[in-house]
RNA sequence: UGGGGUGUAGCCAAGCGGUAAGGCACGGGACUUUGACUCCCGCAUGCGUAGGUUCAAAUCCUGCCACCCCAG
């Protein structure tokens, strides 16, 4: 029997290599620890299965000796996050359910579940860093190509004094070569990608199927038809697979993006190369979500407009509806629906969903 | 049925007697906990069709077919 004063943690467990590493440095740190894994999306046998990782995760607990559980919270997830996601569709924008799955579910209903475990932190593995030398703050993940920090942007103080990122302070490849000699059997297990939960998915098929569309219109923004397309709200700015425009005479030869999208007239506007129409200046963000406390007036700081983008410099300045957010150097494809992430150095600030975007 | 022009992969398009460039699209892979972008690889035993000339033809010659333009 171990004492039972020890601090009990439950870290949430993929069944992927950072998380069953951060199980284990929590274990070897003294913590009592639990390993659980959500189920969250009742799979229909395409995307990779639940099952296969919570395999993978009974093997990881077995083999670090920890106890481990099952959790399901499919109608949460349903209800605060794919309902959600299926309404940003619709209205034409492109959301980011991963960024609202930590906001939602992980740091929320999990959060609560694990609560009543008795557990005094929820662990995840998470490329972030917090607590500690950090106190209540969100800071990037030291290896910055990894940096996940994006992701928990919506997150709330509370929420974040009640998280613990073990793998924070290191390099993936630490992490792998860790599991390596641990000899955990997801040691090369590839990276899941796709909607977490859901998994990789042929994304028009995956979205046909809550939500059905109109083929129409590809038109240059002059007016001019050059396509067809199977429904405006499939199609994301900046995309250019899909859209099956081949050579024309009266073109340059070069590739085609989506610059716009009429969902009321179920017109896709594309232009051809990398044109004025693809970038902008400054979004207004709205549901601004600061950790801590909001820096006051108007501040320069730099922000994330997607995953893994190389911070950029913005000033923020409170406006009408949210904050307007103003870009040193013009972006490209910034999208309605997507977060921006904001930064001082290497902490991350809070975040806001994009509401409208200005060339 | 008078004259002229054009027919090369799904599309655009090089080639002009020496054994099928390139781009777009598409497919696959890499990258990636959203959607995207990007990168890499693949993609015409055959050049409207049937013959002929030649050691050798998408490239020259002839017939036929199709489409386009101007004449009607």
């Amino acid at each position: 029997m171990r004492e039972n004063k020890k601090q009990r943690i439950v870290c949430g467990m993929s069944g992927g290599v950072d998380s069953a590493v951060a199980a284990h440095l929590l274990k070897k740190q003294g913590y009592d620890v639990i390993g659980v894994f959500m189920k969250n999306w009742q799979d229909d046998g395409k995307g990779c299965s639940a099952a296969e990782d919570y395999e993978d995760v009974k093997s990881v607990c077995d083999k670090i000796d920890i106890p481990y559980y099952t959790v399901n919270f499919e109608k949460e997830y349903q209800q605060r996050v794919f309902s959600y996601f299926l309404d940003e569709y619709k209205r034409g924008r492109t959301p980011n359910p991963d960024v609202l799955c930590n906001s939602e579910i992980k740091f929320a209903a999990f959060l609560d579940y694990v609560k009543k475990l008795g557990a005094q932190k929820l662990a995840t593995g998470h490329y972030a860093r917090t607590g500690a030398d950090y106190g209540a703050k969100l800071i990037k993940g030291a290896d910055l190509s990894k940096d996940q920090s994006y992701f928990l942007c919506m997150l709330k103080k509370e929420q974040i004094e009640n998280a613990m990122f073990p793998i924070g302070e290191m390099q993936k490849k630490q992490v792998r070569d860790m599991a390596q000699s641990l000899g955990l059997s997801v040691a090369d297990k590839k990276d899941s990608t796709g909607i977490c939960f859901i998994g990789e998915r042929k994304f028009r098929e995956f979205l046909s199927g809550f939500l059905p569309a109109q083929p129409g219109d590809i038109k240059t923004p002059d007016g001019k038809v050059v396509g067809t397309h199977q429904g405006v709200i499939y199609y994301t700015l900046g995309q250019r697979r899909g859209l099956n425009i081949g050579g024309r005479k009266d073109g340059t030869g070069e590739r085609w993006f989506v610059v716009d999208k009429d969902v009321k007239n179920n017109i896709l506007y594309a232009e051809q190369g990398e044109t004025d129409a693809l970038f902008s200046k400054a979004l207004l963000a709205s549901g601004m979500n600061y950790i801590n406390e909001r820096p006051s007036g108007d501040f320069e700081c730099s922000a994330k407009f997607r995953y893994r983008q190389a911070d950029q410099n913005v000033r923020v300045c409170a406006a009408e509806g949210g904050e307007r957010i103003e870009f040193e150097k013009r972006q490209r494809a910034v999208t309605p629906g997507q977060y921006a992430a904001l930064y001082i150095g290497e902490e991350c600030i809070g975040g806001g969903v994009i509401d409208k975007v200005y060339k």
